[in-house]
DNA sequence: CGTGTAAGGAATTCTGACACG
DNA sequence: CGTGTAAGGAATTCTGACACG
C-alpha cells in the first residue's frame, strides 16, 4: 500500500529547470550534488536529467545540511547510512510478510 | 488525508515531451486536446506547458475515448459532468465534517 | 570545496499555417 | 474533426573550463 502509493513520488519526470524553481537551488548546485554522488537523476536518451519528487525532497535536505556547513562527503555518508537502513527495513517486512501474511507497519 | 496525499499527483511539473513519452500521444495531440478544453496545463512565465500526473491520467482516458470514436465535444461534456460530481462530493463531505467531525469516506 | 559565469552546440517548445479528409 | 508536418524563433539543457577562495 504505502509502497504502491509512492509511484508518483518516485517517477523521474521533472527537468532541472523546474527542480531549480521548486528547490530554490541553482542548476549548477544541483549538477554539482550529482557529481558528488548525492543525487541520481534519470538520463533520457538525449542526455537530459529527469528528477522525481523524492529527488526534490532529498535536494532540500542536502541544501539544509550544506547551509549548516556539512560537506558533501559527510552528506554522502549519511545518505548511504539511510539507504542501508531502508533496505534492512524492507527485508524485515518481506520476511514477516512471508511468514505471517501481509501486515501494515507504520 | 486522501486529499493531502495527492499533492504530488496534482503538481504541474512535467513538460510536454515527457508527457508525450508517458502517454504515447504526440505533442500535437496533447496541444490539440488543450485547444478543445479537455486539459489545462500550467504555463510558466516563458510560456512552456507543465502537466501533473493527474493530467497524464486524464490524457490517457481521453486517448481511449478518442480511439472509441468519441468526439472531443462529447469528451468535454463528460469531463464537466465528472467535475460537477466531484464538487458535489466535496461539499457533502465538508458539511458532514462540519457537523460530525472528520470522517473518512471511501 | 562549493558555486558563479561565459561559451558553443544540441535538443525542446511555442505559435500559426497548410494539408488531408 | 483530428492529426501530421515544415518554419522560424525563443528558451532549455549539456559539458568542460576558468575563477574565487
Amino acid at each position: 500500500m504505502s509502497i504502491k502509493s509512492e509511484s508518483y513520488k518516485d517517477k523521474k519526470v521533472i527537468s532541472i529547470g523546474t527542480v531549480s524553481e521548486i528547490t530554490g537551488l541553482s542548476e549548477r548546485q544541483i549538477r554539482y550534488y550529482e557529481e558528488r554522488n548525492l543525487i541520481f537523476p534519470y538520463r533520457t536518451k538525449k542526455g537530459t536529467r529527469k528528477y522525481s519528487f523524492s529527488d526534490v525532497e532529498r535536494l532540500m535536505e542536502i541544501a539544509e545540511m550544506i547551509e549548516e556547513g556539512v560537506q558533501t562527503f559527510e552528506i554522502r555518508k549519511k545518505i548511504l547510512k539511510k539507504e542501508k537502513e531502508a533496505v534492512r527495513e524492507k527485508m524485515i517486512r518481506g520476511q514477516l510478510n512471508a511468514r505471517f501474511g501481509v501486515l501494515r507497519l507504520p
